[in-house]
DNA sequence: TTATAATATGCAAATGTTGAAATGTAGGCG
DNA sequence: CGCCTACATTTCAACATTTGCATATTATAA
């Protein structure tokens, strides 16, 4: 697909995406969750963030797709949309080679 | 450089162009620039928006880096800044392959 | 049932983004 | 110089995002 011949919704659809990788926290969100999942209580230790924040990021990327949860005795465990990790990657990837310049 | 060593500032950084990025308009725009060189006239036809919203666009991407422009024979023409074409592409695929899922 | 740990949500003030309209500027030409 | 074309900037009101704090929810255990 490309760009050029999207309409208005799709390509606000793709900025929307865009837009919610492009917040700090949420990026380290990401990079932590790219090495495998984690739960809420993991991630904010990882991050040093508190709970209702991680919580509310996490919702964030929940409700654009790019993460799922899962109850497993007592945490719910975040983990990238499989089917979108590769893709994520990528962004991430090259959203680093940008900045190293 | 990953991620999750980098300080505070180093991904503000990183948000803020990809934040640039996130915009339908904007995305289109850095759409057209790939394929080379354009002008402000000539964008403003392709894109189908009024000189003055595009000249914004274009400053936008401009201040964070991402095109550059030069004056020619009466008209100012962008491009996609050269060391950063291959990354910013590689994130604008990999935004398209998440897409369409 | 009550208590507790883990997570989610509602609210609100501060801050940031958007885009249209008006206005400003820069350079070429006569 | 004045005029024109091409482009840039400012301004501002509507709208969205951000984030801390308080509170709610959801299991599970005692």
């Amino acid at each position: 697909m490309n760009i050029s011949k999207m309409n208005q919704k799709q390509l606000s659809g793709l900025a929307s995406i865009m837009k919610t990788i492009a917040h700090p926290e949420r990026l380290r969100i990401l990079c932590f969750l790219k090495e495998g999942r984690k739960n809420v209580t993991e991630l904010e230790r990882l991050l040093d963030d508190n709970q209702s924040f991680v919580s509310q990021q996490l919702r964030l990327l929940r409700l654009n797709g790019l993460v799922v949860s899962e109850r497993e005795n007592g945490f719910v465990y975040y983990s990238i949309e499989a089917g979108k990790k590769k893709q994520i990657e990528k962004i991430m990837t090259g959203l680093c080679d940008l900045c190293q310049i």
